[in-house]
Parts: C-alpha cells; structure tokens; sequence
DNA sequence: AAGCATAGCAACCGCAACAAT
DNA sequence: CATTGTTGCGGTTGCTATGCT
C-alpha cells in the first residue's frame, strides 16, 4: 500500500494559471495565510493542488517578488555565489531580495551559463576552459590527450556536421598530403537512411581529413614541456590563458594574439554569416571559447595506450574562431550563395587550419 | 509570408529532508 | 523509533514569443 497522493490526480487542473485563479489564490492566502498547503486550494475553491497553489504562491504571486530583469550587480552575485556553491538555487536566491529560486535556475541556465561558456569560461567549474584542459592534459600521459583531443575534435565535427545538414548540400571534400579520396557528401534524400549513415561517416573522416595537420609542427610534442609553443600557461604547448583580474566578467582565456580588444573586455564572440568576426550579440548563439585544442590524427583509439607503438603522433593547433569561420564558409560555397561571393571557395573543397 | 529554430519562462515531477504523530 | 504527511529543492518539460531563413 502506497503513500495517498497530494491530490486527486483527475480531477486536478494542470497548466498556464488564469487571473481568476489567481485572485482566487492571493486572496485566500491573504486572509488565511499559506499553512497547509493540500487545503488550501480546497478551501479557496481552485481545482488544482496544493503543490501547483505553493509554486504558484511563491514563484509568482508573493508581493515581495521582482519581476523585472535581473540588474548586473545581480548576475554577478549569482555567478559568485554559484562558483562556490553549485546549483543551490534557494541559497543564492536567498541573496537576492524578491528573486526566487526558479528565477534565478532559469536566469543561469539561459543567460548566465552561456554567457560564462561565451566568455571561455566553464560554468561548472568557473574556470577558463583552457586552464582545465591543460590541467587535464597535465594529468594524462600523450595517448590520453590523444583520446581527449579526439573527443573534443569530435564535438567540433557534430557541430560542423549539423551545419552542414541543415540543407542539401552536394560537397566534395579533398585534402591535402596524404591525400585521401575525395569523399562526395550527398545529404538531404530521407530515401534511404542506411545510405545517409554511411554518408555521414564518410563527412565525419572527411573532415578529419581535412583539418590537416602541419608536418613542421610534430617537432612540438604536447608532452615536452620545454619545446612547444606553449604559452601563458606555462606546461602546456598550445594552451594558452590568462585573464584580468576582477569580477568575473573580466575574465578571459584569450591570449594577446588571438583575442579582439573587444574579447579582452568580455565581449562575446561571434562569428556572422559571412564568417566576419562580431560581438556583443544579444541572444549569444554561436558562441565560442577562443584558445587552441591539440589534434593527433590517425591514431586508432583502441591502441593509443602504446606509446611505443605511435611515438611521433602528429597535431595541429585549431583555432575555434577560424574553424566556424571556415564552416560557415564551406557552407555557403556548398549552397551555392553567399552575400560576398569574393569569399566563396571554388568547387573542391579545401578546408585547412593554420597554426597560430 | 510561411515555416522552422531557438530562447525564455512557467509549471511539473520526483525525491529528499523535515515535522508530526 | 517507525510511520505518515508536508514542504522544499533541483532537474526537466512544455508552451509561447521572437528571430531567422
């Protein structure tokens, strides 16, 4: 024999509350204040349950309730208190005169999580997406990165791929040495899915194809950690970070070469239709973290624990920025249109990162 | 102008902690 | 101390408005 339920689950109203209810609520609450809970919406009439009637008491109703956007000293607090103290909404909205915990759950996970993201900030752990990556790094031995660089990798690819899938496309991609077949990407017939799958893994070795490594650059082993191009962070070749000092809306992981003054001040990255860089766009779609990740390509994932086996695995350094300026590209040439045909890529595709 | 994608927000759900008996 | 009921919390979902193609 079960718990009884908080209410009766057939004949309870479910969804948007209406005015009536509403006042039905606030005034019964008025009078009567917010005691028990399962007689309340009984005794002020509503059909609904007690649970509904407190959520909708306490996250909208109460009179000492903001409901104006949230002002920057807010947000700030919310990502102070949430660097210490995770997801503990009602403690941070404790902070917050006339917010609650819902508001403040939905303010970060549409505003202020993307907007850290944006900013190359991790928005679990605060840090900078750079100085995890080569505190990782820093704990694994060269296979391991190996493995972590191609799951990063992989994400990039899912992304580029769902860009390119958006519409029809018709794309050869073609690589340079050693050169790889050209691979023909035919998507957008629903005919024949076994055949779609296929095409998608050919795009998914296509494009790792394509981001090609740069042979000059294999001297710099991402495990030597006195050659290398390693920046700020000092271990790592190839990350780089460092951020003012501050709030946390100062904070950076760009580097001096690879950030826009823009950037440096928090600005969010963007890159447009036309693969132009932008910033400070509203809504913070498409944002990026700037930086470099490590790529060693053809390395079979089942024996990357053999080191001896890959003792000069190639890399190359991606720069985010220009790998969507260059999706965006590859995209536009595969449509066919572009708003500055002076930018399109001739037919044969050839997407290429240089190193920075 | 229509259709689609996305963001923002309100509400729901399940679970755990707490209180009452 | 065990059982039952209530409240609070955080994750998730679904609806609506808005923007984009």
């Amino acid at each position: 024999m079960g718990r009884i339920p908080c209410c009766e689950k057939e004949s309870v109203k479910k969804g948007q509350w209406t005015p009536e209810e509403d006042h039905k609520l606030s005034s019964y609450i008025s009078q009567h204040g917010t005691r028990n809970w399962r007689l309340i919406p009984k005794n002020a009439g509503l059909q609904r349950c007690g649970k509904s009637c407190r959520l909708r008491w306490t996250n909208y109703l109460r009179p000492d309730l903001k409901h104006g956007q949230f002002s920057d000293a807010e947000e700030q607090i919310i990502v102070r208190l949430h660097s210490v103290l995770g997801n503990r909404w009602s403690v941070i909205a404790a902070q917050l005169p006339g917010r609650t915990d819902n508001d403040v759950k939905n303010h970060w996970n549409t505003k202020l999580r993307k907007k850290l993201s944006g900013m190359g900030i991790d928005p679990v752990t605060h840090k900078p997406y750079s100085h995890l990556m080569a505190e990782i790094a820093n704990t694994l031995a060269p296979p391991q990165v190996a493995n972590l660089a191609e799951a990063t990798l992989g994400c990039l690819k899912d992304e580029m791929l769902h860009l390119l899938t958006k519409k029809h496309i018709d794309i050869q991609f073609q690589s340079p040495a050693p050169a790889p077949p050209p691979i023909t990407a035919n998507l957008g017939s629903k005919h024949d899915e076994h055949a779609d799958n296929d095409t998608i893994e050919k795009i998914k070795i296509g494009l790792s194809r394509a981001i090609i490594q740069d042979p000059e650059t294999t001297m710099n082993k991402p495990w030597d950690h006195h050659g290398g191009n390693g920046g700020s962070s000092g271990n790592f070749p190839g990350f780089h970070y460092g951020f003012e000092g501050g709030s946390p809306w100062s904070q950076s992981m760009c580097t001096g070469s690879t950030c826009t003054a823009g950037e440096q001040q928090g600005g969010q990255l963007r890159v447009d239709e036309n693969g132009d860089e932008c910033s400070g766009e509203k809504d913070g779609r498409n944002n990026m973290f700037s930086g470099e990740c490590e790529l060693w390509d053809d390395l079979p994932s089942n024996d990357l624990m053999n080191p001896l086996r890959y003792p000069r695995p190639h890399w190359v350094q991606i720069n985010p920025r220009q790998f969507w300026a260059e999706a965006r590209l590859l995209k536009h040439a595969a449509w066919g249109r572009s708003p500055r045909t002076s930018r399109m890529r001739p037919p044969g595709l050839e997407l290429r990162f240089t190193t920075m």
